[in-house]
DNA sequence: ACTCACCGTAAGTCACCACTTACCGTAAGT
DNA sequence: ACTTACGGTAAGTGGTGACTTACGGTGAGT
């Protein structure tokens, strides 16, 4: 339901960065912070969108915050790619009838 | 190597729409444009950016231009995602080496 | 040849968003 | 108790992009 948010969040390229570092391995902001070019509360920031459209899941390790992919998010925009594969199907079978003389 | 442009492409609601719509039934900008809350050169915009991602096709049919959904660049796409299981999960065996005991 | 429908592009405007610096709260070390 | 590291949030700014109207160019019908 939220592979809307989900879109909008890896459409960002240091937001996918930051998923993508995240993904390798579950990390902390300020660790996210200084391996990329952006300033610490960029990265806190891109973190929270990604939580929101739920991406990545928080986990308190003292002052740290470690963050982690959340593989249900992944699916979830999977999903709606997938959900096109019938309707391009579709439509390839309607142009071929449309088109294409060999019936039957 | 174009699932950047992709996901910018199909980040926006009312370019989804237009995706989605093409997804249908393949389509004509005057067509599109009547069924969605925006202008035609709106619509012909968005199948630009939409086309430039490698997501949709273009047939010219007399004066029309009849755009359809490029399964290739669907899949493109998928595989963006996949590739992530794979980093997912080993994320998850460290996270469980790291904090479990049940070694053996 | 004229007209009409279809469509892409140019130019301008407005809203949104990614980023920065500054600030404040909190948990751990000494 | 003091200091230090960590991180979320507020406020302000610059750039990007989605949309509009206006225009030109092309193919089909008469």
């Amino acid at each position: 339901m939220t592979y809307q948010e989900s879109l909008a969040a890896l459409a960002d390229p240091t937001r996918r960065s930051v998923f993508e570092a995240v993904a390798r391995a579950p990390s902390s902001v300020a660790l996210l912070a200084k391996e990329l070019p952006v300033s610490r509360p960029a990265v806190s920031q891109h973190l929270k969108v990604l939580s929101g459209a739920g991406l990545l899941t928080m986990r308190a390790e003292g002052t740290r915050r470690i963050y982690a992919v959340r593989p249900e998010g992944l699916a979830d925009l999977r999903a709606y790619l997938d959900q096109f594969w019938g309707d391009v199907l579709d439509s390839f079978a309607k142009e071929v009838h449309s088109k294409g003389d060999s019936d039957a």
